[in-house]
DNA sequence: TTGTACGCGTTATCAC
DNA sequence: GTGATAACGCGTACAA
């Protein structure tokens, strides 16, 4: 440990910590020599403030939190980015902590954040049905939550989403619009508000094509690629659907590999679309149609929003409110590719 | 701000910090009943110790940093989650810092982080073939530091590598046993050290088949897609390779794009392999060969090497010498498919 | 313009 | 088994 303290810095320069001080945060008044010859001891001795005292002091972390599902995952890993980005633009750190969709780490996490160690919170959530009002104990802490993309409804806070509904209901009007009547909607996990969005999305566009909603054709899939695989293996065989409408990429990537060994042509057989954040979808084999998610954007709202709670970034309004919480709905895209059309 | 601190919890229990202090630490000898009385009433007052607090106190961060050029990419992204396994495993938080590939940013970083923030790095550099010197400066510091993947020769630290050399001869003698003669190797980073080890083994596996090496056909990329469409509608164009050996997976990528648009059979007309971490190779059209690197892993390797180095795991052997800088090679896998097969 | 002194919240050391 | 105290390194109110 040969990192130099204040002290000592102050010390080799005949001068007060005080001084030294000062120096850095530029604050009161300070000859302008004094500044200059400090500030070139420090080059020198390869000094800087200490930010666990500093932070102690100011009681500010000058960190955030990110907690995410997941992070190998081109939606959130492009988020994190976003998020990335407007942090460091505000001299800010970022703390990454996956919950890979288990509710109880997830509770640890948010426990364990409000001590002080970061000073907001940006977060997607596990797709968990559990009592989450463990949540309200620490909203009521000054330390601001933004939620982006998978949230709870239930809890009041900022939120970050894309038009999930609209983008549904384009997504499976596409679909019957091609052809499709027998159409399977995937989904991880129903409980999730976005889950259900995207579900009524599905259904609303059925039911104004005139076709019915089959509980049946709602097809439960889980996180692991093989267990999905069986699931849709069997689902194919039987139900024989003409259409698949993933509510998450990596049911769409199943349903690909599913289709490759059962050799159906996908876009002829059967028809894909997903939501998806995937930026080789026109490589795949036949090229995916997808509703894209605008994920870089979503975390540099998020991010942004945040900052703003944290009096980082002047009020967007005149309204200086620090407990509003802001509504933000970005838009996704449609993006029609061979796997909704087949052989043209 | 209604958190509370150590004292009025005290004060609330009529008992002293030290008591309290003691009840959360476990360290000496206490009153199994006042522990307990003391645990509860933390609970209910939802106190938790002040984590800046502590951290000054015992020059502790319990942090570590990951900097990377990029998170919107499988392969950093995998090894970020392996990372973040180890460090959670080990009650450590994870701070995420994104270079870019920007030389400028990576230096600010490193510096930055060198002032108790964390206690150590975990890094992949940028690409910049500029002075690195100025790590040597802070190398001399007690904060340790691994590279993983991309990482300065001349900086003495701990390593984890993958044998690029031998899957890189391995990948273009797959090519030339496939029939190819004008094998181009795309390169983003000439000045990396995996840059060189990878084209060293693109040029020794010509060598031995008796291919000549001809400079020309060493591609220099950006990270631009593009930028990097351009730069290979000319290449393929005018050099007609028969080979694609890409050293990244966006190089990959792009030769797809362009094969796509040039209407060039991938395999036939030209086999592709590339280093990749892309979970779907296999659906893309048509499947990519790949040299796969265990990216996961390898973020697990280098966290367990950090970890070990701040004594947090004891020593793989009984040498207690902190300074020893371990170099840990994983193997990665040439996984062939229709990309450097054509038509059965 | 600069120096002095205190407190941020915690924990280890020492005394009781 | 428990309490008082000092110190971690810094930044600011106050004094000079």
């Amino acid at each position: 440990m040969d990192s130099i303290n204040i002290k000592q810095l102050a010390e080799k320069l005949n001068l007060s910590t005080s001084t030294v001080s000062r120096a850095f945060r530029g604050h009161s008044d300070i000859n302008k020599e004094t500044k200059e010859k400090i500030l070139a001891m420090a080059r020198e001795l390869n000094y800087q403030p200490n930010h666990m005292a500093s932070n102690l002091r100011d009681k500010k972390s000058r960190t955030i939190a990110v907690i995410v599902p997941e992070i190998a995952n081109n939606f959130f890993s492009r988020a994190i980015n976003g998020i990335e980005r407007v942090a460091r633009d505000n001299g800010y750190h970022v703390q990454i902590y996956l919950t890979n969709d288990d509710f109880d780490r997830e509770v640890a996490f948010i426990s364990q954040l409000h001590n002080g160690r970061v000073d907001g919170i940006i977060m997607s959530v596990t797709g968990e049905a559990n009592d989450h009002s463990y949540m309200h104990k620490f909203r009521k802490k000054s330390i601001p939550l933004v939620f982006f993309d998978r949230m709870y409804d239930d809890i009041n806070a900022s939120k970050v989403s894309t038009n999930d509904y609209d983008s549904s209901f384009a997504a499976t009007k596409h679909l019957i619009d091609k052809g499709c009547t027998r159409i399977v909607y995937l989904v991880v996990n129903k409980n999730l508000s976005i889950g259900k969005m995207r579900m009524q999305g599905y259904k609303d566009a059925l039911e104004s094509a005139g076709l019915p909603f089959v509980e049946n054709l709602v097809i439960d899939c889980s996180n692991e690629l093989i267990h999905n695989i069986d699931i849709l293996e069997g689902v194919f065989r039987v139900i024989k659907p003409d259409g698949v409408f993933a509510s998450v990429e990596r049911l769409a990537i199943a349903s690909y590999y599913v289709c490759h060994n059962m050799n159906l042509k996908i876009g002829d057989d059967i028809k894909i679309i997903c939501f998806s954040s995937l930026e080789i979808a026109s490589l795949l084999n036949p090229p995916l149609s997808t509703i894209t998610q605008p994920a870089y954007d979503m975390g540099v709202e998020a991010a942004k929003i945040l900052f703003r709670q944290l009096g980082m970034i002047e009020e967007r309004t005149g309204n200086n409110d620090e407990n509003v919480s802001e509504q933000v709905v970005l838009q996704s895209d449609l993006v029609i590719r061979q796997s909704t059309l087949g052989l043209k």
